[in-house]
DNA sequence: AATTTAAATCGTAATCATTATTATTTTTTG
DNA sequence: CAAAAAATAATAATGATTACGATTTAAATT
């Protein structure tokens, strides 16, 4: 995903196009980890000294609604990544120390055979929290 | 999990049996799903109308860290159950509605054959969520 | 290009969960 | 009972997140 076409499928759906919300995405491009809402303010303040946390927020629940953005908590902090659609539906093994991320291509989903009959599966989480080598 | 068998684990750590340490394992016992901090206050401000966060909290993680109770983060909250350490390592299906819970006793852990080598893994999650037979 | 309008932003305040602090009280042990 | 350690109460502080009114901006329209 690049910030174009994150920004043109913003576009499709009718939402403007922003200096604020440009830089935003650049930055999930840039870096591609997860990264904390106030992590993004400090970043983004280099070039929008004035941006509030309500920009901040509105835009990286926006970013998530429409799939460009995954979230995850870390350490009572909501943390955003771009999303990495190339190889569809994975899970990630997260750096408990940088915050890195490695792709897990296994999903538990396809493999769980408990009876779950009369339970509405509205979503999952699969994560493994650990050193990754750089930081082991 | 029984209140006496968790507050004799404590003892032999050499922590105190206070009665609202006693009451909030109670409630653990009694409500068997995740609760949050703030549900747990609620119901034991019923005994004793003083009770401050910081008993709480501190309880809570105290009776985390003594294995006696689980943690999960269910909407920017951290929630508390009672660990069933009778049936081994295990996840959970959530209702996303009423935050009861069904066991999965498979976990992806035993499964996944990525290569994770140079990485440490300290703990994963694996949490399924949606709408319980009753919530549905 | 100017006008219009809806969306987005700024600046700031409010809220909510969680953590910290200090004085006081309680439990346990000898 | 007395002493020491642990726990609690009351309250304040912190930090993430959300909310709001006034202003600005992007994009569509004339």
């Amino acid at each position: 995903m690049n910030v174009e076409t994150a920004l043109q499928r913003l576009k499709e759906k009718g939402y403007k196009r922003t200096k604020q919300r440009e830089r935003i995405v650049e930055i999930f491009v840039q870096q591609d980890q997860y990264i904390a809402a106030k992590d993004i303010l400090k970043a983004i303040q280099e070039d929008f000294p004035g941006v509030s946390y309500d920009t901040i927020y509105r835009n990286l629940y926006l970013l998530t609604e429409e799939e460009i953005l995954e979230t995850t908590e870390l350490g009572g902090e909501k943390h955003f990544r771009l999303g990495c659609e190339t190889h569809g539906h994975h899970h990630h093994f997260i750096c408990t120390t940088c915050g890195k991320t490695k792709s897990i291509e296994f999903c538990p989903m396809n493999s769980i055979n408990e009876n779950l009959k009369g339970y509405d599966v509205e979503n999952h989480k699969f994560e493994i929290y650990g050193k990754c080598p750089q930081c082991h």
